[in-house]
Order: structure tokens, then sequence, then C-alpha cells
RNA sequence: GUCAGAGUGGCCGAGUGGUAAGGCGCUGGACUGUAAAUCCAGUGUAUUGUUACAGCAUAGGUUCGAUUCCUAUCUCUGGCA
């Protein structure tokens, strides 16, 4: 595990270049380096649910990212600088990212993504998102309904005083469910506070900190292309893209590809709230760096396990298996016969689907365990693959066709 | 033995002279910058389905109609012997 240094500058390399816009790199923080493509693992409030660091390290995870709003609600960005900072808070010492509070502008007015994207709004529970202004975010808390504004400058402020490696600008990620001059209107506004946090982080830049600018536009290839010239004409450290990826899978990938296509080649790209298997192995085709995602620890509390293609039974739309499903009752195979993570190494399906029906919270740990490990793993034939000039062909082995 | 109370779907548990609420369980599904160990749907039998037939311990009875009222029986719980 990587050692904070305060001397050890930041620094991105593209070290080869793969098949089209691939390439695989080196992003160094001063908590470490973060070998690319790299995925970001989700731990929202300052923990990774159900599993410890101790796991994540086990499962040679190199980065993971917590949130500005839920901090700033709990315990408050203070406690934590108090408390010295994210990674002492946490016990993580490697590189961690925090989020700006952007997607929950989306989320607490919109409930989850899929919800949004097939028009299910958010059943039971109440708006938290008050009104977007052009001053900021102002939002009740779901703790105790006092009301905070969360403006760019000081969703810098806050992540300044939680002291993530990486850090981003604060923007409105934009619903699917939205008229085009709503997704313009939202952009450019986006781009005003882009400026504005940049200014604010520059203000108080103490080089511990790297801040990211997020390319907005929605679903519109016109609108992409000016946000990601925006983004590239000022001075981020990287860029990340946000915002509506469209309703299908085929959609997100042409949104991807026309806002690589204007972005600059030269500083690391991080594709926000995406980690499907094949997502990921679309985006690193089309030149991201990094992902985030909380699907593989969320749906490890759901009793899915990721697996891969050759090793599921009979459904092959869905990456995962069901742990849940009665069919895995007298199962004695592990997860995947040919994972090397601790949970295939040691259960049985069975015993897995046993845990969940009982409610034991072991069992969530030993999915996300192997969900994470399935992840890192995953990242790392990628980088492999990247490097042996065989990217394409692992590509293909994993059954996914190039597109667009 | 006697007195009292109680028996409702796989389980718990409402309920009433007009055809059994809600949970749990079970079976699936959803989940992509986490208000998510959450949410959604189905769950007596037969048919794709409108529908038909069952059904509130068991057997009778009263009634247009009984899970509800009456009688007997069985079982359980508690008190007294």
């Amino acid at each position: 595990m990587p050692v904070y240094n305060p001397n050890q500058s930041f620094n991105f390399k593209i070290l080869k270049k793969g098949p089209h816009a691939a390439r695989l790199g080196s992003l160094q923080t001063p908590h470490g380096l973060i070998k690319t493509p790299a995925f970001i693992f989700c731990a929202t409030k300052a923990a990774m649910k159900s599993l410890t660091i101790e796991q994540l390290k086990t499962s040679d995870t190199q980065i993971i990212l917590s949130n500005t709003y839920h901090l700033m609600l709990q315990p408050g960005a203070e406690s934590v600088e108090k408390q010295g900072g994210l990674q002492k808070f946490t016990g993580w010492h490697g590189p961690m990212l925090t989020d700006s509070g952007g997607f929950q502008i989306f989320s607490l007015g919109h409930g989850n993504i899929a919800d949004e994207i097939k028009g299910r709004g958010m059943p039971n529970r109440s708006k938290t998102l008050l009104e977007i202004t052009e001053e900021g975010a102002r939002f009740r808390s779901y703790i105790n309904g006092k009301e905070y504004l969360l403006t760019p400058a000081e969703s810098m402020r806050i992540q300044r005083l939680l002291g993530a490696d990486l850090i981003v600008v604060l923007d409105e990620c934009t619903p699917y469910h939205v008229e085009k001059s709503y997704t313009q209107a939202s952009m450019e506004r986006s781009h005003r506070w882009a400026l504005q946090s940049l200014n604010a982080y520059l203000a108080h830049d103490n080089g511990k900190q790297k801040l990211y600018g997020i390319v907005q536009g929605g679903v519109y290839p016109d609108l992409r292309k000016i946000s990601a010239e925006f983004i590239s004409d000022h001075p981020f450290f990287g860029h990340a893209v946000g915002g509506s990826l469209g309703a299908e899978k085929q959609e997100m990938y042409d949104v991807i590809a026309s806002t690589m296509s204007h972005l600059s080649k030269d500083r690391p790209v991080h594709l926000l709230g995406i980690g499907g298997i094949e997502d990921i192995f679309q985006g690193v085709l089309q030149g991201i760096d990094t992902f985030d995602c909380v699907h593989p620890t969320r749906i490890a509390r759901h009793g899915g396990a990721l697996v891969k293609p050759w090793n599921r039974l009979d459904n092959h739309k869905r990456e995962h298996l069901n742990l849940r499903n009665s069919q895995y009752k007298l199962d004695l195979n592990p997860i995947e016969p040919d994972c090397a993570c601790t949970t295939c190494a040691n259960h049985t399906r069975g015993y897995l689907h046993h845990l969940l029906k009982t409610e034991i919270f072991l069992g969530f740990t030993l999915i996300a365990q192997h969900n994470a490990f399935f992840m890192n793993n995953l990242m790392k034939q990628i980088r492999y693959a990247l490097e042996q000039n065989i990217f394409l062909e692992l590509f293909n082995s994993w059954g996914f066709q190039q597109k667009p």
C-alpha cells in the first residue's frame, strides 16, 4: 500500500496506445500510483458498504471515492478535516476521489437512473432537492431537514477539507427526460459552475489535489462537442464525462464516442457512474482511463455476483448471477470455477444462497468481495492486454463486438 | 373429569350474516458519479384469459346467503379437581 508523500506531485502518463482510442496509462497521486484503465469503487459515505479496507486491499483495489454531499451532511466536512482528512478517517491510505454533489442534484430530484429513464419517478419519497439556481443547488437534509446551499465554491471548499487526491467540479447531472433546450441551458450553467469551481480551486491550490472538469450535453452530439471543447480549453488536470448517457447501451456508446472525439487527448478521462462489464470494454476502446460505479457493490447486497460470459449458466443478457434464485440452493460450485478470489476459493453458491436467504451480512461481504476482485481483475486483464497488444482479442474473447 | 377461552391460507394475524386486510415466507424481476442489506410484481386449484371450482378445525343445522348464528365432535391453552 502506497504511503502519502507530499513531495510526490501529480502526473498522468500514457504508456501505450491501443486499438481505436484505447490507452494504457499511469496516474500518479501523492497517495500512490493508479495504473489505468482503472475502476474506482464507491465508498460514498466514507465506507465501502460491507467491505473492510483489508478486504479491498486483498482484491487489489487501487482507488476509492467518497461523496461531498453525503459527508457534508454527516459527519460534516470540518469533522472529517479535524480527523485528518478522508484517508486517515477511513483508514484507506491510497488514492481517493471525491464527487462534487452534482449527481445528487439529479438523484435527489429524480430518483435513480433506471427509474428516471423508465419514467417511474420517485415513489414513496419526497424530493429533497429544493431548487437549482444560477448560484447553486439548494437541498433539504434527509437527516435533519436543515437546508443547504451547495455552490461551486462550497463544493470546492468541502472537497478541500475532505482531502481526496482527485476532485471534480460541481455540475448538474442532467436527466434523460428533458428537452434539448433544458440540457443546453443546464450545460451552459454547468460550464459557468466549472469555471467558478476552477477559480475557487486555484485560489486555494496547495498542490495536494487535482481538479477534473465535467463534460455535459446529454445525448446530443453537437452539445457534447461544445462541452468537450469548453472543458478542454480550460486548465483542468483531468476530464470527466457526465450527464445523461442515454437510455440504451448503444446510445451510451455513441455519446461516449462523440464526446471523446472532441476532448484533448493528453489528460486523464473519467467516465462518471459507469461500470457494466461491456460498458468498460467499450469505454476503454474509446479512450476512457477511469470508471466508477456503485453497481458491483450494490448488486452484491442484492445477491448479484458478477460472472464472466462463459460462466453464465443460462441468461447471457445479464452480467451477474442472482444467487437468491432457488436454482442455486444446492449448487456446490463456487460463483466462478476459474476465479481466484477468497470467496470462490472457500464458498459454494449453495452456501452464499443460504446466507442471503437467512439475511446474514456475511453473504453481502462475500459477494461484494468477489465483485471487487472481479472488477479489479477485469481491469488488470485489460491493462495486460493493452500492454501485450492483444486488447481486441480479449475484447472478442469476452463475447463483445466493437461499437459503434 | 370439569369450567372458561381459542382453532382463519406454508407461517403469523385482522375481520364480519353478503364471500378473508396486512405482514412474513416463497417465486421472479429491477438496480450504472448510492437517501438502496432497497424497490417492483406474482403467490388456493384448473385454463393463455374473461372465467369456473374450492376455502376460515370437522360434521350437521338455521338462513336468500354462514368464515360469522346454533348443535355435536376433535384439538389446543388456562383455572379447578
